[in-house]
DNA sequence: GTCCAGGGAATCA
DNA sequence: TGATTCCATGGA
């Protein structure tokens, strides 16, 4: 295949540190030169920042760099408006806006994302990405590009004879038998994938993600979030996002003891439709800064 | 050695 | 419904 390029000229919300490292995606890297190289359907490509400009370069499956790219990354959307709405909410949200001002929801794979949150559970990051990674090397389609080796995400169909000791043997600790059972209802079609993405309604989305082994209400949240389902009003609630809400809104005296149910009535009030974003420049801020 | 991580499922009240 | 406990693994 050949190597293509494209130059997003001076995008107004996008920044490569915001995009890559607020918890979203688990498969792009920071290179010596501060640029990221990453991996998604079976296209692998390095985005670097020039002066004010975004060069994209590597190669790509269907042809089509520019599509993919605006696809992925959500280049459609205006997140200046995005960010505005959210900005007037308080003072919290406009700090923690302008702290990931960069940050872009990207267009993942919903098959990739249901994997990849189901591993995330009780897990931290750079150990989620080094289970993505040798799970890609084992099961994946090798791809080579400037001398070196990439591995696509696995399908369903490459994970249908691994086995759960297979999976434990990788590293994935307790969470090999939910990868195994879910791929397996996935490959029966207990659970049809192209069905969820056409479904408008997303409670009934909801409700069938929940039914996959490995995936409850904060696994769920994350893939209609984080997913081409592209859910932005659903608020996912993990032990961060329950320390900065609390801090913030709460004031519990034990974070551990601050129901779910009042978080996400709160976020829902204040928040509204924009809740995930909202959620995701709170998280982001919290974890870094 | 202890604590913690983008939690879920099983169990029990 | 709601609270507890267990679940592998690796880094701090």
């Amino acid at each position: 295949m050949k190597e293509q390029q494209y130059i997003l000229k001076n995008p107004k919300t996008f920044e490569l540190k915001d995009i890559f490292e607020c918890g979203q995606c688990f498969r792009w890297n920071e290179q010596e030169d501060g640029s990221y190289t990453g991996i998604w359907k079976e296209n692998v490509v390095n985005v670097k920042k020039e002066g004010q400009d975004y060069v994209f370069s590597g190669i790509c499956k269907n042809g089509n760099l520019e599509e993919e790219i605006y696809t992925y990354f959500d280049l459609d959307r205006d997140y200046e408006k995005i960010k505005k709405e959210l900005s007037k909410k308080d003072t919290y949200m406009k700090t923690s806006i302008q702290y990931g001002k960069g940050i872009r929801i990207l267009n993942q794979d919903l098959w990739e994302t249901i994997i990849s949150f189901i591993i995330s559970a009780n897990n931290n990051i750079p150990r989620i990405k080094g289970i993505i990674e040798r799970l890609s090397k084992s099961y994946g389609k090798k791809i080579e590009w400037n001398g070196k080796e990439y591995y696509t995400f696995p399908t369903p169909e490459e994970l249908k004879d691994v086995t759960v000791k297979a999976y434990r043997e990788l590293g994935l600790g307790f969470r090999d038998i939910r990868i195994y059972e879910t791929t397996k209802m996935i490959l029966e079609g207990k659970v049809d994938l192209k069905e969820l993405e056409e479904n408008p309604n997303t409670m009934e989305v909801r409700e069938k993600l929940l039914t996959l082994s490995g995936v409850g209400p904060k696994v769920a949240d994350c893939i209609l979030l984080f997913s081409n389902l592209k859910r932005l009003e659903v608020f996912p609630i993990d032990v961060w996002v329950r320390r900065v809400m609390n801090d913030l809104y709460i004031q519990n005296e034990d974070e551990t003891k601050v129901n779910k149910k009042q978080i996400e009535m709160l976020a829902k009030e204040k928040f509204g439709d924009l809740a995930g974003l909202a959620q995701q420049y709170l998280f982001y801020w919290r974890r870094e800064a």
